[in-house]
DNA sequence: ATTTTGACGACCC
DNA sequence: TGGGTCGCCAAAA
């Protein structure tokens, strides 16, 4: 029995809302590992769709971006723009409209930091 | 009911 | 890096 096979719509929103909400500020995860730890496998697209009906104004949307570490906005669209800025602001380092790879080390650490008590 | 559309991703060149 | 293919799946058309 698969954990997505059973689970409503609703209970896949709230565990990817919640994973979402685990990413400590400063680090960023990517739509597939967010689905992941979610509970569903191969859902990356399913998390862009949640985070963007969303509404939540606390959730750190911003700290999701692509498996490539690229802001996954059209380059300089408004959207884009406020997530470099709200990533910068945690202190991650953004190059070219993606996470630079000296921030995506701390995403290996946060691997551990999530899965360890 | 069939097709198109995404805040995607793994692969291959 | 950068571009194209194919897989994925819930909504919208």
């Amino acid at each position: 029995m698969t954990l997505e096979s059973s689970a409503t719509s609703e209970e896949r929103r709230a565990r990817i809302l919640a994973a979402v909400r685990a990413v400590p500020a400063g680090s960023t995860a990517g739509y597939g590992d967010i689905a992941h730890r979610a509970g569903l496998p191969g859902r990356a697209r399913l998390v862009a769709r949640v985070l963007a009906e969303s509404g939540e104004a606390d959730l750190p949307w911003h700290r999701i971006v692509r498996s490539d570490g690229k802001i996954a906005f059209p380059p300089e669209s408004a959207a884009w723009k406020k997530q470099c800025a709200r990533l910068r602001r945690e202190g991650v380092e953004i190059v070219n409209g993606r996470v630079a790879m000296a921030s995506r080390v701390a995403e290996d650490d946060l691997d551990a930091l999530l899965w360890r008590p």
